[in-house]
RNA sequence: CGCGGGAUGGAGCAGCCAGGUAGCUCGUCAGGCUCAUAACCUGAAGGUCAGAGGUUCAAAUCCUCUUCCCGCAA
């Protein structure tokens, strides 16, 4: 079979390996461009496009994907496989593959479609999720179902964790809709446009908490935008707001403190929610280190979580770029 | 060289601007008090102040360079 890999996101390395491990040996890959990333802007490949360039696999990174359409028609491919690409496929690209184009989502569809689907099923609460392979339509992560197959979420479940049990779900599933497709016996289920629902792209902002909000939301969004987007609050010291990232775990207590305001229980830090408190095992201040929430009390005197609105205090720098 | 914060006993921090005795909250160890405790009291150990060079009678503190950690941004 003539297949042709799509993918940037680590969780389509574990499917990839497989590929290379056990065929069908992928004829490209196609790959999103290097990016500047970390403290220096330095230009970075996808992890993804290293092990392909190891393996001896063409890699492709246009700008855009339509720029490559010829390229890959001359690979003649039976098979495109789309993972966490990161960009919309035109239609000229659809109608590339001989058999079918495919993508592995990770949530169950109808359900979640779109980019931040992991982060979704656990800050919804749901008992589980999985992951969907469907065939590409113009529509984003619309295409009639081929398998799907659902793995259940524990309670201590963070967005890593779940990225990472649904990478290795990826090699299974795919293996066995390319076996299906081959022989001609996929399934093709069209997804219930009723029942669908659609999550956006998380920027980084996306992490910022509201205190308001009740604490068994606050505790599953901070798990489930763990590692990204990360969750964050800015903590009133001494009338400057210093920034502080917030990690799993966290703990749901049933008290009545009223929201961001911070108490000192048996050397627990306890922050005040909407309905209930929320007590921080892990926090990270700006210009520190990741800490256990009671050293960070030890050397640091926050009178105070944001709450809300923005505080009046806030240096002239930082309420710019919170409008914004 | 995109912007910025930081490195001080085991942990988290203050001290630096206006050089001159190593400080705070904990932890550890010993003893005491208590029916008892993560409580309280007393005492002790533990530091080449990230490293190198410079200025000075004198440097954690001022100047230069180096290494490492981190936040933002992307």
């Amino acid at each position: 079979m003539r297949l042709i890999f799509i993918a940037t996101g680590e969780i389509a390395l574990p499917a990839f390996r497989q590929l290379l491990a056990s065929g069908p040996r992928p004829l490209a890959l196609v790959t999103q461009p290097d990016k500047p990333t970390g403290r220096h802007q330095t230009l970075t490949p996808p992890a993804i496009k290293v092990e392909a360039i190891a393996a001896g696999i063409p890699v492709f990174q246009p700008e855009k994907i339509g720029d490559i359409t010829a390229d890959l028609a001359a690979l003649e491919p039976d098979v495109l496989v789309v993972m966490a690409y990161g960009q919309i496929l035109r239609k000229n690209i659809l109608s590339l593959a001989n058999l079918a184009i495919i993508n592995l989502h990770a949530s169950l569809l109808p359900k979640y479609r779109g980019a931040a689907c992991i982060q979704a099923a656990i800050n919804a609460g749901d008992s589980e999720t999985g992951l969907t392979v469907m065939h590409v339509v113009a529509k984003l992560d619309a295409g009639d179902m081929i398998l799907s197959k659902a793995i259940p979420i524990r309670p201590d479940e963070t967005g890593g964790t779940l990225h990472d049990c649904l990478a290795d779900l990826a090699p299974v599933v795919l293996a066995e809709v390319l076996t299906q497709l081959a022989d001609g016996t996929a399934a093709r289920v069209a997804q219930d446009e009723e029942t669908s629902s659609y999550v956006s792209k998380l920027e980084r902002d996306d992490g910022r908490l509201d205190w308001s909000e009740n604490a068994t939301e606050l505790e599953r969004r901070i798990r489930a935008y763990d590692p990204w987007p990360g969750t964050f609050t800015f903590a009133m010291e001494e009338g400057q707001a210093k920034r502080l990232k917030i990690f799993p775990p966290t703990r749901v207590m049933d008290l009545s403190i009223p929201p961001g305001e911070i108490s000192l229980l048996d050397g627990q830090l306890v922050v005040g929610c909407g309905k209930g408190a929320l007590r921080l095992d892990l926090v990270q201040p700006e210009g520190g280190r990741k800490m256990a929430a009671a050293d960070y009390l030890r050397g640091r005197k926050p009178q105070i979580f944001e709450c809300g609105m923005v505080p009046r205090r806030f240096p002239s720098t930082r309420i710019a770029e919170l409008d914004g």
